[in-house]
DNA sequence: CCAATTTGCGGGAATGTTCCCATCAATTGC
DNA sequence: GCAATTGATGGGAACATTCCCGCAAATTGG
């Protein structure tokens, strides 16, 4: 069963030439003669022939591989960003390498030593929410392997970063509900670990600030974005002697979770509690009621991490520039509130 | 900026020691001295050695990846399956190389490209509604590269495959509806090349069959699963004069469409019209009204998938045993009917 | 106590390809 | 017409590692 693979030296001694014509005729040399050329290549599609990457990247120290590294795969929010990625990796000829580090930190670790491994060209990198020691990462820098940043993003490190505006986003989606009459919007916030949990927290405080709603530290809950817990944290906040008329979600799933728990309560959404996201998630549209959020341009936020990845993978100079892209969002209003 | 990349030739040199020494120990062979080894372990440690498997690859002929090539990432479907085959293949030490053919012959032929390029130890695979011809995929056959099929699966070829239990996932759904009282039911199916339209179509016919109902071949729709022209059949069935009571959808993404379309006419789900769906997706249960559909164990398909390779790709016999997984449906009944 | 085995390590081939240098003929320039 | 250039090809090193073979020293067995 220890079948041959086809090499260019069996192309060379079928049609007795050197296997340096041969690789040259293959890759689209010039000085090779047109028959020559011709002859290898109807003998190398009649062979079947595949040529070896593993041995080409070792000779040419780049496998054309990029390796994407995200915490989950539940929302379509990665899914969708990472369709993106791969939209503008292929179209550039690179292969993904996708690895899900599943919220934790070890197994984010073992990720890249996995692409480190596999001599990716350079990662896209989207961080777990338990992360706090970022020297797998740095590696990369030491090694001069790029690295790109997007949605979850670690401040430490001087990289290109693709992310939105989450303060602006928030600040218009709480200005939002305060516009529309609510008096008391509690927010689902993130871990402080995150780079966005706390800029969304930002911008929710800050547009209570401008219209002068005094900040209650009782309605801003900071969780570990694990959604089983979200049970246990709507419901403090619905038995709160002056309980809150608006909830702000730091994501869509967890909103989509909070109104599945105010709606067992017997209370009613938006009548009783309005409720926003954040990402417009897929579903969100769908759902009843549908949900109010602030829509991300995720496919373009997997375009542009990849964009910066593969430029600066193309320059030989590593310049390390640490762009940073800020991409617009936007508020959808539905029926949630 | 060229850093040279660590190997075991400095690790050897620095420790006056032969690289087969290294490698051995790095390797965990036995006959090496423990404090050599132990040295050696540190050395690495201290100089970030990462083992380059490309080289381990090209002389093993032994990639550790298995490539998986699903159609598309847009319903939770395939995410959902990837996550399952991921979790297995990580375990068993295998990284997980993933291409989307995104509905096209084309690209799901460039794709084997890629994946026979890169050495993969084997593939799983969910073929495009596009695929007649096999023979990208034989060649995997005939290099001795194990496949698994998974969900839309090639009849032509032999080899394991990985599906459920469609005809009696649609025959319990049909039944379902006829015995809560619907009289005309029609069928928005798939694609007549997909096997899973054909099964689903079949079981629908049967348990019409069984409760006497006659088939109408208006009330039949074979469609590409391209989900804009969802809004033409719809709008064609409930232009009949004897407008169906039922819809019963090949899949939950056809369903939820069909769903808006038939709200967007002014009629009730489920009191004009009750739809179905086939698959349980993860928006199914939050949409209004949620939807009546065929659960499937995604994540299971996956797993499954990948461990019928994994379990191939270690045998060194390749007994192409067609073993086909078929894994059990459930009908989870909601408020769309 | 000497042969036989074990332990620990080094040398070198092999993996499939690219790339540099060399070779040799044919063509060009003046 | 002869040096210089061009065209087409061959030879061999290099890439990082494994694995087989060999060798010496140490340990074992009777």
């Amino acid at each position: 069963m220890k079948r041959h693979q086809v090499t260019i030296i069996d192309i060379a001694k079928e049609l007795n030439l050197s296997k340096s014509t041969v690789s040259r005729a293959l890759t689209g040399h010039k000085s090779v003669k047109p028959e020559t050329r011709q002859a290898v290549l109807e003998l190398a599609e009649k062979l079947d022939y595949q040529r070896n990457m593993l041995a080409i990247s070792l000779i040419t120290k780049k496998t054309n591989t990029i390796g994407i590294i995200v915490p989950e795969f539940k929302s379509s929010y990665f899914p969708t960003a990472i369709i993106g990625a791969q939209e503008v990796a292929s179209k550039a000829g690179y292969t993904t390498v996708i690895c899900q580090s599943d919220e934790s930190y070890e197994t984010e670790v073992a990720n890249t030593r996995v692409m480190l491994a596999n001599q990716v060209d350079g990662i896209l990198v989207s961080i777990t929410r338990e992360t706090r020691n970022y020297d797998h990462l740095k590696i990369f820098q030491r090694k001069g392997i790029p690295i790109v940043f997007f949605n979850r993003v670690c401040d430490e490190m001087d990289v290109p970063k693709v992310i939105v505006d989450d303060y602006d986003g928030s600040f218009r989606a709480v200005s939002y509900l305060i516009e529309s009459g609510r008096k008391r919007i509690a927010h689902l916030a993130g871990p402080a670990s995150l780079k966005i949990s706390e800029k969304r927290l930002n911008g929710y405080k800050a547009a209570l600030r401008k219209y002068n709603v005094p900040l209650d530290e009782e309605l801003m809950i900071s969780y570990d974005l694990n959604i089983d817990k979200v049970k246990i944290y709507v419901n403090h906040l619905l038995n709160l002697e002056n309980r809150p008329d608006a909830i702000f979600a730091v994501n869509d799933p967890t909103a989509i979770e909070t109104i599945q728990v105010i709606r067992k309560r017997g209370l009613r959404v938006p009548e009783d509690i309005a409720v926003v996201g954040f990402s417009n998630d897929f579903v969100s549209g769908l759902i009843d009621p549908p949900l109010t959020t602030v829509s991300q341009p995720v496919r373009d936020i997997g375009r542009t991490a990849a964009q910066l990845l593969i430029d600066q993978i193309s320059r030989e100079v590593a310049d390390w520039k640490s762009i940073i892209k800020v991409l617009k969002t936007e508020l959808v209003v539905r029926k949630s509130t």
